[in-house]
DNA sequence: CGTCCTATGGGACCAAGGTCCAATATGCAG
DNA sequence: CTGCATATTGGACCTTGGTCCCATAGGACG
């Protein structure tokens, strides 16, 4: 199912770091990719794999916390693990709160990186399973008609047609109709399923 | 709706500190309980109230990460938010990562203590909304005969009535009066009611 | 033993959902 | 202008769901 193999990403402006990470990481079956800064990552490619970031706080220029907000911004899901070797508490309990899987002190324990490693990626491989069924969704909902979308979050609110159509204005007839291309057009294969993929789109009454 | 006054509990060994802190909420308007240790705010009778726990982390016996524990284990939902005079990163990392609301060193701005407190509060009475509507639901699930509790889930999954009568070796019609039970006993005004129901209590499909 | 709860269903009947075929109207893009 | 997508609706018809009344049957409880 999953085969996509992760990737680790490094971002620590001391290269000696960097490649002592990257042999680590190779140690253990982990395919690893460094950069020197935070400007650095965000301008490259980075593959479409499951993943984390390894990031020092303190970098050149961008600092690690404020590339975790980029991140965040720029809704690139990707679990962060911190390591530095000159943080405090309000570093790290900003970089936590911010949804930080981890946050090391040099000198740690390479059990310790590992183990969040492992945790981030799984972190990564869950989201990217929701983000690519929320993807799905979405492009279904897409293809519905302005008229079917008004339709939709009243069918999975619970209201029955002929509500629906007085709301709108029109006949049960015609809300029928919308309602089976609604059905067809999400690939609902019950009202339970529909209910369903509108929570997950958050349509149902929010 | 929501009229019960808050109440914020502090945990300190140092007499002083909490007295001056139950002062500062005072003059805030937030009533506040103090105790000397985490057994004695264990062993205490606490008010059915929205609140938060400030929490030394350096406590005589159980310490206030132990007590995080502790709550926790025993299901008892209460935003904490730590504050320490001699704290490191791990025990930081540690706090955030078990859900403490905020974790703050002395000397600490008062303001920040008070955004940290009013986030918990707020956070509590979000957590006690759910918390009430989920025994509600719960407490009529009890109400449901160990045959409805069969026909609940599947019904919220979306089968037909002579789906779960196949699945259950009964006819059509015995499904239906079930359902109609099921319905009645859940107060459900709809399918799609009775759906949101069945995700609130965790019956759907997982 | 009688009563209550639970589970089971038959018959009747109505309401609601769903589908097929057909038709009309509007607005937009080629 | 001419399709095409969208929105609307009617008619016919079938499937599902939901509710009444009624009846049977087993197990628990006083």
């Amino acid at each position: 199912m999953n085969e996509i193999p992760p990737v680790v990403f490094v971002v620590d402006d001391e290269a000696a770091v960097c490649i002592s990470l990257k042999r680590l990481l190779r140690s253990v079956g982990l395919e690893a990719q460094t950069y020197p800064s935070a400007q650095e990552f965000l301008r490259s490619e980075r593959p479409d794999a499951p993943g984390c970031l390894v990031l020092d706080v303190r970098l050149p220029g961008l600092s690690g916390l404020d590339l975790q907000q980029e991140l965040r911004a720029a809704k690139i899901n990707l679990p962060v693990i911190f390591v530095t070797g000159h943080g405090d508490i309000p570093m790290s309990v900003r970089a936590m709160k911010a949804g930080a899987v981890e946050f090391l002190t040099k000198p740690f324990r390479e059990q310790d990186l590992l183990e969040a490693i492992q945790r981030g990626i799984e972190l990564s491989r869950i989201t990217r399973q929701n983000n690519a069924e929320i993807r799905t969704l979405q492009r279904r909902y897409a293809s519905l008609t302005p008229r079917e979308r008004e339709i939709f979050p009243r069918v999975t609110g619970g209201l029955l047609n002929k509500q629906i159509a007085a709301q709108l204005g029109a006949s049960e007839k015609t809300i029928k109709v919308h309602r089976g291309q609604v059905m067809q057009k999400m690939k609902a294969e019950s009202l339970a399923h529909l209910i369903q993929m509108a929570e997950k789109l958050r349509l149902s009454s929010n």
